[in-house]
DNA sequence: TACGGGAATGAAAATCATTTTCATTTATGA
DNA sequence: TCATAAATGAAAATGATTTTCATTCCCGTA
């Protein structure tokens, strides 16, 4: 397993912590830095695994990634502007817990994501 | 634009109201309908553009088509053999619905799923 | 300093969902 | 009956992402 390219990192964190894949190798070639794309992809998921981005989904389908503190936290998204909150989610925790117990599951993680339009859109 | 193929929508019932474009493809042959890939897309497109059903954005970025009013559910998936239990989300619903109020965000939807090991695995 | 092996790199090919193109078939209405 | 529009689907195109694989880089050791 490959370790992330820090220009990665730097150049996602210039974008606004906020990018795709694609836009981020675009970006490192418009400003002249020398590298592929599939370094940027490797990069990131392996930035995605050590948990200092995490990933979401554009309305079209592409992976965003998204530099985040380091507290579990979960998602409010616009559909319209993609401007993302972050948001706590302690009712979750239980329920995950309690449901997971119920049917004698281990070693459990969970995913929630809100969306809908901000106030804005 | 065309309009849906009524077998598309009943396929979509039949499969629990969920499911992605190219499972209701699956789904059609297996049962011996004849249809093309491109008329299931069309149709889904359709439904969705009259909002009788919604989209959602699968982990992987695969659409998940899901019919609108469905009493919808949550999955706790099993990280081993792939099991799946469909589960009451009631704690959710409520925390999505505040959590998108605090923000002022409307039009609000949400996807949730737990995952861990069965007992089996 | 030269050598060897593992990690990192990236070009090109492969994959996969989705969309587009386009020729054909089907339905509809004058 | 004819003509025109709508629906269909096979095949090609698209675009993001992953895989393959040969090459290059790094680093510790003889």
């Amino acid at each position: 397993m490959s370790r992330s390219n820090p220009r990665v990192l730097s150049t996602l964190e210039r974008a606004g912590g906020f990018a795709s894949a694609q836009e981020v190798y675009r970006l490192m070639q418009r400003e002249g830095e020398s590298i592929g794309l599939t370094t940027v992809y490797r990069s990131l998921q392996s930035l995605v695994n050590d948990k200092i981005v995490d990933v979401l989904r554009r309305d079209d389908g592409e992976a965003i990634y998204r530099l985040c503190g380091e507290a579990h936290h979960h998602h409010l998204v616009c559909k319209g502007c993609g401007d993302t909150v972050e948001i706590e989610g302690g009712a979750i925790e239980k329920w995950a817990k309690v449901m997971a117990e119920e049917h004698g599951f281990r070693e459990v993680g969970h995913t929630a994501e809100i969306f809908g339009l901000c106030s804005k859109c």
